[in-house]
DNA sequence: ATAGTATTGACAAATATTGTCAAAACGATT
DNA sequence: AATCGTTTTGACAATATTTGTCAATACTAT
């Protein structure tokens, strides 16, 4: 159960790059690529995608886990955070519902 | 399948207040509690404290819908949405579990 | 038509986000 | 223990977003 930050940080290991060059990938400082893994910053979704690209892995997954963190960031440390999950899944469902 | 706003504006309806009065509770501008009705703001957890607290509704049940309202923003109209959220779900029953 | 209420948009102030830079900390090698 | 490459951290500036006020406009009922 790996947090975004922890995920780029196992990928970038594996691949045996330094912060350098997948912050340059990105254009951005390396110092703001080692907060992302530390969990200090958000990435953005564009950063993602080029982080995805760049480690040859799926983008949607990535996308994903990236989407589920902002929302355990939104929730903090709300004791209400599962019923307000659920209670999206819901409307999210029938938004689906409505659409189709 | 309320949006809080529409939650808010049904509940001052059913208890025939304008804006002007609740707004004044609220200590902001009806202007805004208006937009916060129609969904064009998003109102700060102190605002749905007071504002359950004023229609005198469970305090728990307006937070978790403006908790999940929140998460909805967020997610925009992300076509991945729904597994997001259950991913973070999943995250966040693992952080219980971690912590008890 | 008027009075009371609600909605909207332009704007300013406050706050948060996003990045750069430079210094410090860490780790491995020699 | 000195050095080199890498990572982490914090102070800071630039930018973007949020939050509210205000005034004009629209709506509703009498």
């Amino acid at each position: 159960m790996d947090s975004l930050g922890n995920t780029i940080k196992k990928l970038r290991e594996e691949q045996e790059q330094p912060l350098r060059t997948v912050a340059a990938y990105l254009d951005i400082d390396q110092a703001i690529l080692s907060k992302i893994e530390h969990g200090h910053r958000k990435p953005s979704r564009e950063q993602v995608v080029k982080l995805a690209e760049y480690f040859k892995v799926k983008e949607n997954e990535l996308v994903i886990a990236w989407l589920s963190d902002k929302l355990l960031y939104e929730l903090e440390d709300e004791d209400m955070a599962l019923k307000a999950l659920q209670l999206a899944e819901e409307k999210i469902k029938f938004q689906i519902k409505q659409k189709k």
